[in-house]
Formats: structure tokens, C-alpha cells, sequence
DNA sequence: ACCCTTCAGTTGACGCTACAACATTCGCCC
DNA sequence: GGGCGAATGTTGTAGCGTCAACTGAAGGGT
């Protein structure tokens, strides 16, 4: 079967997109190292860990809501770990699984990182947008993320069934409202 | 001042984004990686070189098209020269700079390659979106590129003043048509 | 009870990228 | 025409991610 290529207007689109994909990640990186100490993927451990009721999640769950391969999140807490932002110890439910906790260190680190995070996202991203196009962009990531995702999971550890009242100090921080 | 974070919608939407961006590369690294042995990055610089007349830029030019750093360049350029898919010749007009050329052999690479990061490109994102959203995801691409990018070029190297003539069996291989 | 498959996670080796230091050359100004 | 800052690349190092191999435990069938 021919190849088929793409058109003038998708390709001028793809590159302006790739161009953004490739460059993005290394925004939101330097950014961080230089204010945090942390990578983006390293804030983003922390901030997942911090919308679980008990600041506390699996390995596979957190390798899963960070969008990480297995490996990939090891070396990364193994590393965190070292700099008593997390915990591991040992699932009491399943002695296969490891679990991972954020400790109050880790949980002060990431409330120090997210005002500068969130500046930068919303000035290299929000800001360059109508808000007509921010619900066009979420219609279209989630579109991609149907194909490139198998079991796209665009929620949060947090959202699952916990009891309003049960959040207190432990609300979230990931580029939404940090605790009182 | 304090900090302006995310509401739900921006939220939602900045989750979906990120994921996208994370995985992305990833994808179009592993296809490319298994059906061609190249890498992501390694097709963008055989493209952006395929598409001027003389299959040669210079090193700045080159990582300017490719989103890249200069050091990050030089290392791939050096590994692919020793594969034979490039040379290097020192610049006759500028003494310091550095010329590259795709040589027949990267050439051969290159074509061999492009319909199966073409068939990757539709199917795992255009397939997922309208023609509608299509042209949004430019607008949208193109504004945060005017953010991340100081001096965003999305054009192509061969874009410049080139007699239409002259272009030949020098026709682009990005995600566009092959020569024939 | 036993085995076999699958799941959960870790580890080690390799490759790629960012960062910083360096060498060389150009352009300019006086 | 000599010196100085900026521009063009290259190289070395350190850090991070991927891949494949491995350990150990759970689940399921017979």
C-alpha cells in the first residue's frame, strides 16, 4: 500500500508541534534544576505521591500515573530516597509489591517547587493561549493520548473514593491550590 | 505576589498535555529505532540536510532546524559521520564553521526510513484528530513556540531562495513526498 | 502439594543529552 | 595591524533513561 504522506497544512503543523514536544520537557527542567534542585519527572513523583490521602502509593501506580516505565521510576526513588524525599518499604498486602511515601522533607521540597512551577507553565504555555484554545488543547491531548496510551489514565491518585474531609494538609500540589 | 494557580480546566488540560509530550518522543524513538536503527533525532537531522539543494547545512543552521543544542549536535553528527550517513567538511567561506553533508548512503537511510515515521505520525496522531483539529493544534503550537523558542523558525531549509528547478531528486523526505 | 505462568520490582550495562570548559576564528574598532 | 569580544564548534564528564536479565512472590490448574 502507497505511503500516505502527509499535506502542506499537516505538515507545517507537525512541525510546529514536534518542535514544541521536543522542546518543552527541557523548559520545564531547567527551570526546576535551577530553582529546586529536582527534575520535572521528579516533581512530578513527589506531586503524585502528594494527592494520596496517605502520601503513600505502589510503585506500578505511581510508574502509572507519571506516565514512567518500571525501571525508569526505581531508579528515580532509589535516587529520591537517598535525599530522604521518599520512603519505601515493603507492601503488607502483597509482599511482591514495594510502597513508596513522601516524607514530610519530600512534602516541604515540592510545596517550595510548585509556585515556580506553576509560573513557568502558565507563562511559556496558559498565557500564550485564548481560553478557547486551552479547551481545544485538552480535546486534543486526550485524542493523541487514546492512541499513543493504551489505558490512558488522565485522572488522579487522589480521586479515587476518599472521603472529602479526609484531605486536610495532604491537598494536592501538583499546578493546583497548595495547603492552607 | 501570590501565586495564580491552575483551575480544574487548565489543570485537566495541562495533565493530558504533559502526558502527550512525555510519551511522545518515546514513540516515535522506539518505531523508528526498530524499522531503521536510527533514533528520533538522528531522521530529523538526515530530513532537515535531505531538504536543501546541496544536501548541506551548516552546523548552527542545522541544529537551529533540529531544535537542538550545538554540543548535543556535534555528538550525533560525529556518531552518524562514522556510519557514513554524513560528512563533515570545514566551511570554505568561515573558517570556524562547519559544513554538513547527507552523503548517498544516508540518503538511501533516509528514504528507506520515512514511510514508516510517516505511517507512525498519522496513525498514532492525525488519525485522532478532525481536520478541525488539525488547524487548531497549529494555532496552538505555534503560540507556545513563540514562548519556548525565542526565535521559533518553523520553516525548512529548503524554504529559501531556490529556483523551484533545481530541487530535483533533492525533493524533501521529512514526512512529505519522496523522491521518485 | 506441586509446577507453571504471570506479576512486581530491582539491578547493571549501555547510549544519549546537558553543561561547562576549551580552541579557533571572525569582525570590529582604534 | 593589534587586541578584544563574540561567534562556531568540539570534547569530556556526569546524570538520566532504556533495555534485558534477574529475583522473588502470587495465582491457578491438576
Amino acid at each position: 500500500m502507497a505511503t500516505r504522506w502527509l499535506d502542506d497544512e499537516e505538515q507545517a503543523t507537525w512541525r510546529s508541534f514536534i518542535a514544541v514536544v521536543e522542546l518543552l520537557p527541557g523548559v520545564l527542567d531547567t527551570q526546576m534544576r535551577h530553582e529546586s534542585g529536582l527534575t520535572h519527572f521528579d516533581y512530578l513523583v513527589l506531586a503524585m505521591l502528594s494527592e494520596d490521602p496517605q502520601r503513600t502509593l505502589r510503585m506500578t501506580a505511581l510508574a502509572g500515573w507519571t506516565n514512567a516505565t518500571l525501571p525508569r521510576l526505581s531508579h528515580v526513588v532509589r535516587r529520591l530516597e537517598g535525599r530522604g524525599l521518599v520512603e519505601r518499604f515493603p507492601c503488607p498486602e502483597d509482599a511482591r509489591a514495594t510502597n513508596a511515601r513522601l516524607t514530610d522533607r519530600g512534602w516541604d521540597t515540592l510545596v517550595a517547587a510548585a509556585p515556580g512551577h506553576v509560573e513557568t507553565v502558565r507563562g511559556q504555555v496558559f498565557d500564550a493561549l485564548t481560553p478557547e484554545q486551552v479547551g481545544q488543547l485538552a480535546g486534543i491531548a486526550q485524542a493523541i493520548l487514546g492512541r499513543i496510551s493504551p489505558g490512558g489514565r488522565p485522572l488522579s491518585p487522589g480521586a479515587g473514593p476518599v472521603s472529602p474531609g479526609q484531605r486536610g494538609t495532604a491537598e494536592a500540589v501538583t499546578t493546583g491550590p497548595a495547603p492552607a
